[in-house]
RNA sequence: CGGGGUGUAGCGUAGCCAGGAUUAUCGCGCCUGGUUUGGGACCAGGAGAUCACAAGUUCAAAUCUUGUCACCCCGACCA
């Protein structure tokens, strides 16, 4: 999918509208339901590991914000800032009121650590405090010079954990508790296929002892990072003094961690799960899981009363399931016309009632990733049926994705065929032994532009691709959206 | 910031080179009425555009000149 069909196909299915300052959009009705979806089923996942939603502001003071100088050299490059409180007219003309300038600028949030870090210096005290498991779901601003719809926008929504804990092994296992509900989540809910591992130091999250990393293809050779999950060790409390007292009266720092996700999984999810018919979405994130469709004769009221009739049946069994059905009635439309415009936005079940239907006392079902047809009465058995396409559909749409970021994965040894793949845009993912180092990593991105999308440790050792030193650490290179 | 390109209705466009019958073309979409409906219906009617902005040349500018702005693509930058 090129970029233009891309943007095409976001504002045709009405997932979002670019709004009129660049890099921001206007996330819709239905595109937003997508993300209530994505963010209610994580919340619950995290609301049972005990994690707790807070709301810290929208605004960072410029002191807080530079506390930590190292965490944030990635940042304030790109940030919008307050300067001014107060607009005056003068000679027809608004002007910011010179009289109104802050006397400190304030910083729009492009990651809340800052600001969060320095409370927890406040609030944390005792090992009784620990972990501290704190979850906000937020937006945030990084006026980025080049801006792709929902890749990469100047504002998104994000989900971001910051936790504090007392030791080093709790910190770690959070690490892991985290890394396995992003996996399950990515996986299961948004069928996308991955790979995870390491950033290595130059691409880390500035800050971290060491990040890891959700990558993902889309669009044959450029790669998606879905998701991170930061180690902070004790950074980010030595420079907030986060201190704790433990059980044995010593003051001590506590071990930090942050982890996110955020709207961009949106666009992955419509690069990876569309076809030429436009977007297919995973039933357990679509806001509309089926849709009804009549085809009706010479407006016969007797044949809309019977198709209503049914349809009315149909809601009744998926009445206080989670099943959200839209019944498309419009006498004015053609039944093709519909079938295009509920496939373009990707609803995962198409049931058509008809003539036929009736007089079968059946109903015809059409998925959305396959074209599959199902013939089924109603009766009980209907929703379980039902459940159990939708479960096929979330499976087959894994590994359809799986299948083709698969393919666009190469082995490779050689630092020619390596360069030269690159350089045809002939591949997503490459595969490498590598021997870490800062210098050799520079000058890959520079021959070939591509950048080490994580690192991955092996028990087999190998040599490496550029120096032909041996190493057990395997790089997975890719270009970078 | 470098190299290239584009700005005409909600969207996509014709017209621009060679200025004037322009009341700015056509398609999608939208509204009204009627006939339709098993893969994007048809007929009739309707609404919708200071031709990106500004200045200039001219009797006359969407069209020519200059400037400004915005956007897109390729780089650079950037999780």
């Amino acid at each position: 999918m090129n970029n233009k069909n891309y943007i095409k196909l976001i504002i045709k299915s009405k997932i979002a509208f670019f709004s009129e300052i660049k890099g921001f959009i206007i996330l819709r009705t239905y595109g937003y339901k997508i993300w209530e979806n994505i963010k209610n089923i994580l919340n619950n996942i995290l609301i049972k590991t005990k994690h707790k939603n807070v709301y810290f502001p929208l605004l960072i003071p410029k002191k807080i914000f530079f506390i930590d100088k190292n965490h944030i050299k990635n940042f304030y490059k790109e940030c919008a800032i307050v300067t001014h409180s107060k607009f005056i007219i003068k000679n027809n003309k608004v002007i910011l009121d010179p009289k109104s300038k802050l006397e400190e600028e304030l910083i729009i949030r492009p990651t809340s650590e800052s600001i969060i870090w320095y409370t927890y210096s406040k609030i944390i005290q005792s090992y009784r405090n620990l972990p501290i498991l704190i979850n906000q779901w937020s937006n945030i601003i990084r006026l980025e010079i080049r801006n792709k719809i929902f890749i990469r926008n100047s504002e998104f929504i994000l989900q971001e954990g910051h936790t504090g804990h007392k030791n080093k092994i709790e910190c770690i296992n959070e690490i892991i508790k985290i890394k396995n509900i992003y996996k399950k989540f990515i996986k299961n809910y948004l069928c996308i296929p991955f790979i995870t591992g390491f950033k290595t130091n130059n691409e880390k999250f500035s800050g971290a002892k060491f990040t890891f990393t959700f990558e993902t293809i889309i669009n044959n050779y450029k790669c998606l990072q879905l998701a991170t999950i930061h180690y902070f060790a004790k950074n980010f409390s030595k420079v907030y003094k986060v201190k704790y007292t433990n059980k044995k009266g010593k003051i001590k720092y506590i071990w930090c961690t942050s982890w996110g996700i955020s709207t961009r999984l949106i666009g992955a999810i419509i690069m990876i799960h569309s076809d030429k018919n436009g977007l297919i979405l995973p039933p357990k994130i679509a806001p509309i899981h089926i849709i009804i469709i009549p085809i009706i004769y010479n407006n016969n009221k007797n044949l809309i009363y019977k198709i209503n009739k049914i349809v009315y049946k149909i809601k009744k069994i998926f009445y206080n399931k989670n099943i959200i059905i839209k019944y498309d009635n419009n006498i004015y439309k053609k039944p093709g016309n519909k079938f295009y415009k509920y496939e373009n936005k990707g609803i995962p079940l198409r049931i058509i009632i008809g003539k036929k239907e009736i007089k079968n006392n059946i109903i015809e079902i059409v998925r959305r990733d396959n074209f599959k047809k199902y013939y089924y009465k109603i009766n009980n058995k209907l929703y379980n049926k039902i459940l159990k396409i939708f479960k096929k559909i979330q499976i087959n749409l894994y590994y359809k994705a799986k299948k083709k970021m698969k393919s666009n994965t190469l082995i490779i040894n050689n630092y020619k065929i390596f360069k030269n793949l690159f350089k045809k845009k002939k591949c997503g993912f490459i595969i490498a032994y590598y021997k870490i180092n800062k210098y050799t990593e520079l000058k890959i991105k520079k021959d070939t532009n591509a950048t080490i999308r994580c690192l991955i440790k092996k028990k087999k050792i190998g040599k490496c691709i550029y120096t032909g030193k041996i190493t057990n650490y395997i790089a997975i290179f890719g270009k970078s959206y």
